[in-house]
DNA sequence: GAATCACATAAGTCTGCACTTATGTTATTT
DNA sequence: AAATAACATAAGTGCAGACTTATGTGATTC
């Protein structure tokens, strides 16, 4: 079940952060790990995940791997939050500056 | 941190079922063990981390104590969500609509 | 083609966590 | 006030998962 792949990913801190790192503009796995004080294997095993879970996506680029953020992952999540959509008006007004500032 | 505890909670399956459960409407932790085949303590425990994740709320009633969806959880992660709005540019037209429709 | 670089995979260790059994707490019932 | 009902908490157990060390794989460099 994907849902809960992308639940279990973002379950962890470590895999936020690189997620996180990774919306700002892709990036390899080597590029990933400045300043982060992570292994190569961990950060490897920590992209199978997220790529497990269509959060992130990679694309071979000679003996690099370059990551991107998966926008299917997202629209996951979005579509897990819009179940409960009737508990949102509570909260509509901070909703609602918020899309504003995405214009 | 609170968000950390979001992802933790909702990344089990069990919880995001009573979560689920809850969202159809309050009731107490007896009602939501009905048909779940799930120990007194073991729900007893699941609402306690969903309840610290901000993403349910409780309120006694005599002996009984009423759970219900809190919107705060949900808001943060609408707002967790929407860091990364430049990956789903598709879906903000619906989601304005959707809020339009609300008011 | 041998060495090196970027990354993946294997296997083992250790911590966190979901569960169980047992007991505590608070409110109702008789 | 004793019994029971609804729930919380304590302590212990077993397994998943985040890490390590070691090795494998595919691509570039010399």
């Amino acid at each position: 079940m994907i849902e809960n792949d992308i639940f279990r990913a973002l379950a962890d801190p470590t895999r936020r952060a690189i997620f996180e790192k990774l919306a700002s503009g892709g990036m390899n796995a080597s590029a990933l790990r400045n300043g982060m004080e992570i292994s190569q294997p961990a950060m490897s095993q920590h992209l199978a995940v997220l790529r497990n879970a269509r959060l992130v996506r990679e694309e071979r680029q000679g003996r690099f791997v370059n990551y991107e953020v998966d926008p299917d992952g997202l629209a996951l999540i979005a579509g897990w939050l819009a179940k409960y959509r009737a508990y949102w008006p509570a909260r509509i007004d901070a909703l609602k500056a918020l899309l504003k500032d995405m214009e």
